[in-house]
DNA sequence: TTGAAAGCGCTAACAT
DNA sequence: ATGTTAGCGCTTTCAA
């Protein structure tokens, strides 16, 4: 207990065995042991984050935000990859339910009704992000990916062109990309124009993916006039697939992305895409979670971050 | 030790007792706690990295190689981000240590005089990644930074480019850019040319940096033919950079990069560049780890992994 | 100002 | 086939 004292309240241990007690200790090279202070405590200082792949620009700076705002609270951060399925991401949960995690990110709104379920029984705290729900498990912070991708969609309408394509990323597990083709669809439809299905193109979230995908819609539509692609990654790779068939953007074809990754801005012509605050989705889901284990009151459950569309040269 | 029993040899236990424990088990949703087996076995199942910033494609799909190599062994993976900071790295590190950690990945082969006595002190398995050196703390798996920029410089140089410039990533606590940097010197050395400091430009590792270094050399240098950068992010962000200024590549400048992302192959015109084995790099490291953790000997300490120059439309 | 005791949930070794 | 005991390193509570 003296050691302990030493350690936590010095100034209740006398000076002389202080300081005899810290020779020891830096003589010995002594390391505190969190492992055994979480079984005593019934506290890990750990929160976790599943996500479906750490590839991607976009994950990596929520990630970023969310060890930020962790960090200097003591807490550490267990990642798990789930490759965009929820049967993985229950096995992630129940693993790090094991490991008495404190609190837990997870990306998107859709999960496996087993994964809800532990979360719920664990009675820990949940954020949530990267989209919106009116039911989150616990907490949630994002943007309605419905609206924003009905945004783009009809300021291509808007701006009159007349056959608008989509390229996104698989629905499968991925509410987020289910969402964005259901935004393109919804500002169509209110346009009154028919949604074609073989305007659409479903592939990987990847920009070879994206050049791939545009080239299969060229084939099919080679009249298509705009495109709007679910990730910017797949845009830039839809541009630069149009750029190798010196097709003149945004005249010959326009293009559109969503996200506005540092790239979209640089790329020549610069791509019009939808901003959304990936790193502040993710530090504010850090402060919502350490918040909530320091005990203090969340405001609000339901985080609307909003999101702008990005007008460029590309549409 | 009948609970137990039931749940790591099964067979041990007769047929009405492990029903009636399992019934138990699930009406209760018993969760193992791994904290407390931890404290038990010693042995915390958990396996840090370090990595200076996650938004770095590089790096994503080094981590996402660790975990996928670990994460089958039941490793899970901590991580923390020490923002090109030896200093931050040996904060993360003590923390770790405290966590009791298994073993862990740090990035690059430099860090401060604390950081390597407390892991030796610590005696678990540790993994550098992302270059080499003679004298790893136990482990490296990587490539050497200087004969691959070498290489990349020496290219240019044969290709008959006059005046070549050198874009890269700050060299402070960073190993991998200090060493590049070194090996487009040595490059022109070799070649009897002299080395210019002001064609020399440092700056951040993302690409709107590597866009305003390209105008701070051109504007230094107007007459510059070619530039190898240390990073593709920063290349694609000059390239960016020359095409707003309607200089033709790489007729009117030629542009060279490092690490060969999807972007290089892809860019138009694609992007002449070194490709190195990220994923391989984080595959390996993780294999090691698990490999030493499962008690086998682990051949070779110093793995390289070597490079491939692969020559595009861009240099 | 200092110390002793019990317990967190697990595992290994040793009974019955 | 089933149960008992001690201990991992810490924290909280109580005692001297």
């Amino acid at each position: 207990m003296t050691v302990v004292r030493v350690l936590r309240e010095p100034q209740k241990v006398a000076a002389a065995t202080r300081a005899r007690v810290k020779q020891v200790l830096t003589d010995t090279g002594y390391t505190p042991d969190l492992v055994a202070r979480g079984l005593a405590l019934n506290r890990s200082g750990l929160v976790a984050a599943v996500i479906p792949l750490l590839t991607n620009s976009l994950i990596a700076e929520i990630i970023q935000g969310l060890t930020d705002a962790l960090a200097p609270a003591g807490f550490h951060l267990l990642l798990g990859a789930s490759g965009f399925s929820t049967a993985e991401e229950e096995v992630l949960v129940r693993a790090f339910l094991s490991r008495r995690i404190d609190g837990i990110f997870l990306t998107g709104v859709s999960h496996s009704d087993q994964t809800v379920r532990m979360l719920k029984r664990a009675a820990i705290p949940v954020v949530e992000g990267g989209n919106l729900t009116e039911q989150p498990i616990d907490m949630v912070v994002g943007y309605s990916n419905v609206k924003a991708a009905s945004e783009v969609t009809r300021y291509l309408v808007k701006a009159g062109y007349s056959k608008i394509g989509y390229i996104g990323a698989f629905p499968k597990d991925n509410d987020r990309a289910r969402d964005r083709r259901r935004g393109y669809e919804l500002a169509l439809a209110k346009a009154r124009r028919k949604a074609d299905p073989s305007l659409c193109v479903e592939t990987m979230l990847d920009i070879d993916a994206g050049a791939q995908a545009m080239a299969t819609l060229l084939k099919r539509h080679p009249d298509v006039r705009a495109v709007f692609c679910s990730a910017d990654a797949i845009a830039i790779g839809a541009l630069f697939e149009c750029q190798r068939r010196h097709l003149a953007i945004p005249e010959g074809i326009a293009v559109a992305g969503f996200d506005d990754l540092a790239i979209a801005g640089q790329v020549v012509p610069s791509l019009t895409t939808l901003h959304v605050p990936r790193y502040f989705i993710g530090q504010r889901a850090g402060e919502m979670l350490r918040d909530r284990l320091a005990g203090l009151p969340v405001k609000r459950r339901i985080v609307d971050t909003g999101f702008e569309l990005v007008p460029r040269h590309s549409a």
